[in-house]
DNA sequence: AGAAATAATTTACGCGCGTAAATTTTCTAT
DNA sequence: ATAGAAAATTTACGCGCGTAAATTATTTCT
């Protein structure tokens, strides 16, 4: 049975009888006072379940123990995963993480990053939107506030990048897919808001050269983060008018594919690996569902787990340095080629 | 361009030539100021940039601005459209969202609960685990923080709770499924971690009463949140040793339906309301995917906007009045019919 | 045991703001 | 123009904690 509601550390300090100093020493850093005085916190802690008031904590402290996460857009399973990666990480190393979507507008990822500056956060983890970010916006926030940019990079801007080597991702599945003698054409968003999909598509042309097969790239209309209906959309119509260059469609991504593969089934065109099949379909990022598309998806999978782990290790460097951390580093991950029925 | 920077509101009372009380009174309530004065205010906020210091705020204020949201899970898009139209509401409001994600685990609900507290928020929005949750952990918050429920029902726990109407749900896919002589029979986790799952069980069985036909639930084990995965691997089960007992199956939940769906693509079982087809496949919630399965899902939708509103209206309710509201109250809200390919 | 090193205590100030009371200024209505 | 109301100012205190300096107590080592 808890006794009285202790208001703050001068109280807790009395009840406990160390002085307050020593206890707000020992939050700071429970290893930070001698064994004996540590036992003595913690079990008056268990008898008065004492917490210091965060406010007038952060109010004082030089740094906050704040670390902010901003993703383009949540309601896309990559992201979400990739967050829960992340605030684990974050949680682990004890820091609060607090995590933000922007939702796919430029507006929202402002206001995002306004409000992460009011709660002055040691240190940012940012997915930018991409093309419609504001990048001068984006830029002075990292100027303030030591910041490292994930998934999406925009050059110079932030202490670090930590993304994906999208050339890696397509070159495996290209060659997946020509390996039998089909020709991969690419299917990709007219006007995609993440800059990997330029590279995804760089790299494809690069693949084919190496390859010396004759590229295709299509180039589907639609804006916004509803990939799925985008995909959907563009494939009926690639699909309907006949203009689909070649029998192998290299999706830019996940959610596109889960679009197209839809498209097919409507159409009743059959997709697959095998002889049998219409068409082969293949695409990258190895999305939650992916697993569950009918058929499965053949994609290249993120290592979300290297990925979490080495943008924020680069962040509590960058952190512990107070924020030089010298010259900015791109680093990024390769993919592994998962194999399932659709191609 | 901006001057020097100014460190706090004293400094920028000074520069703006407005005492210091007033501008506080400003930020607490622009309107509480007189126009002309709050003009003045402006436009040495858009000269000098001055964001009064949250943690100074929040240590001082009665009440903070704060808004927690906690969900059970994240990556499943369904929270994660709620939790979006949730927090765009809140900051209409003028209040400031913090998301939380249980990501399917006691420990982390028990702590996001722990983190909420500290930053005494206003009010909480909570999806709790359900089965999984600490029912007495999450009572002692609900009795120091105002707290509405959402989705998740805990009897006597919360000022209110806001969900779904499992009746309506189900009520509406039955009736669909039935009306040309399908007998529906219900697919769901053995276990079901969201109480949902036994409401909407009861509302199938209490349906099948009332048309005077013989109820089938199909059980199927799996723990945790990878519906999909727990779905397939059911489905595959019941499909491959053939125990459907009937050809039209109700999926407790679109993710469930998901798998289900990924199953009986791979056996080769064609789902859908035609005659052609083996066998009809109805579910509920209108998950983001649902538009995209193989063949698009008849399903029954949740009206998020007014599931939203409501939860919101009530906590802000609660908030005004101080913690009392008076009797708990449950709203549910109906479902409405999207009919599509697969039955 | 005593000296040196380490840890805890006492004392005191400051962080940036909310807020209350008393006073002065400005506005509104007659 | 003048009284009364409304708004702004002045003054002052407190929130809960970080933190620094000086002092005292405790531990560690020879």
């Amino acid at each position: 049975m808890s006794h009285q509601k202790i208001k703050n550390m001068e109280e807790f300090a009395a009840v406990s009888g160390i002085s307050r100093p020593t206890i707000s020493k020992y939050f700071n850093n429970p290893d930070s006072v001698r064994a004996s005085t540590r036992g003595r916190i913690e079990a008056a802690l268990k008898e008065f379940n004492y917490r210091p008031n965060i406010y007038a904590i952060n109010q004082n402290r030089r740094q906050t123990k704040n670390i902010g996460i901003v993703v383009p857009y949540l309601a896309d399973p990559f992201f979400a995963e990739i967050a829960r990666v992340l605030e684990r990480c974050c949680i682990d190393a004890g820091f609060t993480p607090s995590l933000f979507s922007s939702h796919g507008e430029q507006a929202l990822e402002m206001a995002a990053l306004d409000i992460l500056r009011s709660i002055k956060p040691a240190g940012v983890l940012l997915a930018p939107l991409g093309r419609l970010s504001d990048k001068k916006h984006i830029e002075q926030f990292c100027n303030d506030i030591p910041t490292i940019l994930f998934d999406s990079n925009i050059e110079g801007i932030g202490a670090a990048f930590v993304g994906s080597d999208n050339f890696s991702f397509v070159s495996q599945t290209v060659e997946y897919l020509n390996r039998n003698g089909d020709v991969p054409c690419f299917f990709e968003m007219k006007n995609p808001a993440n800059p990997n999909a330029n590279k995804r598509r760089y790299a494809y042309l690069e693949m084919m050269k190496r390859l010396n097969l004759e590229p295709h790239v299509i180039q589907i209309e639609g804006n916004g983060w509803q990939f799925e209906e985008i995909g959907f959309q563009g494939a009926l119509k690639v699909l309907r008018n006949d203009l689909l260059p070649t029998n192998a469609v290299l999706c830019s991504n996940d959610r596109l594919a889960i679009g197209f593969l839809s498209a097919c089934y409507e159409l009743g065109i059959s997709v697959g690996g095998d002889k049998a099949s219409d068409i082969r379909v293949a695409s990258h990022d190895d999305h939650p569902y992916s697993r569950f598309t009918c058929p499965s998806l053949t994609t290249a999978a993120h290592d979300y787990a290297a990925l979490a782990d080495h943008a924020l290790g680069t962040l509590f460097e960058l952190i512990e340095s107070g924020g030089e951390i010298g010259k900015r580093q791109e680093t990024l991950f390769a993919a592994r080629l998962i194999m399932r029925d659709s191609a």
